[in-house]
DNA sequence: AGCTTAACGCTACACTCGTCGCACTAGCGC
DNA sequence: GCGCTAGTGCGACGAGTGTAGCGTTAAGCT
């Protein structure tokens, strides 16, 4: 019970019809899909279906496997067979959002992309339903969506890393090579910071603010590799 | 089932007996203790030790009512009656551990006694058992717990805005009157960031490296109320 | 010491969660 | 069309969760 996913195998029931492009592990080739018809896709998308409506009436609180079965016309043990639990549900739909042709900004300064890329953020914890906060919620008790949340991020911020090579490009960054990722961190942890943590309301100012911050310690050098912190 | 503690006012029977400095509520008042006595306190005390001890065998996850109840050799019922649900008794725990006199560190530096904060939130996410980590966890189950995190987090932040204070005294920080809660949460906010959300192995030069891009940001007149942001 | 009653222990109950075995439906290849 | 079988529906079960009623214990007060 304190492990729900100490098995390894029966896991990829989601994994095997939802991620087809990261494929790149031995089982996920050797069982593609066994059988990608009518009705597994019917079913799929239902469940799909049921789970984004759940969390929009209910929160990521009230979704649960039962309301999502019953929602979707499913009975539980299929729901639990190829989803495994929550997590497995909330793996599934992001992957299924296809957010993977997401673009950084590009609005012509450093201060303008990281601006524009912390409102996102910041709407992207406040809007309602938030997945975003629904999959850090799951992330606590499925380890699966612990890793699609950190696979998630970490994609985002490799993304992101275009807008410190342009900014280096257009002379906006002091000479030296400047660590894009740290940048990226100091530029957009106060939003997560500030509406996760401490609870507090949407700052429509906030995203602007922090990113300039960040923008003022590159120039100080702050993330530049010649700096003190680094041997 | 969607909302465990809709129901008000029975909601108040851990806080009697733990929180008794800020009990600046009404029905704690009418209500302070009605028998504090030798049994109470004594499986209070047991509850709370017991509560310590799952958590730092089995993490956040194994943390369960039956479990504590069986460990602290009392009736479940009991358990449920005084503290409600898991949250309850993280709250109760968290109020107990008498984190009231914790003092910011003053290392005669801002920059000094930022790192010194952050390598104090990098240890406590780090430790184990973090009871932050399980009151995150808590927080987006139970109600109560999300607010004693909040409290919790808005108590250290209003304590630290000394440093700010020291630091313009020392002539540290730029004309003008700086945000002190803008610059405490750009330098803490990447540590939780990169621990939390990004679930990364904590690196020792982080604490300082963000500490050195706040004071950076701040020389920039980030965190001034003359900036441009404020109207 | 004796009384009052808040608080605890105990039993029983209803409910949810997750799993298992079996029957059956419907893709898929022939 | 016709088998084969992956995948689903169904019912039942065990374990865990949370609540309610009632008897018992012991704290607080006179």
């Amino acid at each position: 019970m304190t492990d729900p996913e100490g098995t390894p195998a029966p896991a990829d029931v989601s994994a095997a019809s939802a991620r087809d492009a990261s494929g790149a592990t031995g089982p996920a080739a050797a069982k593609p899909d066994r059988r990608p018809g009518g009705r597994t896709a019917r079913i799929r998308a239902q469940v799909l279906a049921a789970v984004r409506g759940e969390l929009a009436e209910n929160g990521h609180e009230g979704l649960t496997m039962e309301g999502v079965a019953t929602r979707a016309g499913v009975h539980r043990a299929t729901v639990y067979r190829r989803w495994r639990d929550v997590g497995g549900l909330l793996v599934d739909v992001i992957d299924a959002a296809g957010e993977i042709d997401w673009q950084p900004p590009d609005t012509g300064s450093l201060r303008g992309d990281l601006t524009a890329l912390n409102e996102e953020i910041q709407e992207s914890l406040t809007v309602q339903p938030s997945f975003a906060v629904a999959l850090m919620a799951a992330s606590f008790h499925s380890e699966r969506a612990a890793r699609a949340q950190t696979r998630l991020w970490e994609d985002r911020y490799a993304q992101c890393e275009i807008l410190v090579d342009r900014a280096a490009g257009r002379g906006e960054l002091p000479p030296g090579q400047t660590d894009a990722r740290r940048l990226l961190l100091a530029a957009t942890a106060p939003v997560y910071h500030h509406l996760v943590l401490l609870r507090a309301a949407p700052d429509p100012r906030l995203p602007e603010q922090a990113a300039t911050a960040a923008v003022l310690a590159s120039a100080g050098g702050a993330f530049t590799a010649s700096a003190e912190g680094s041997p």
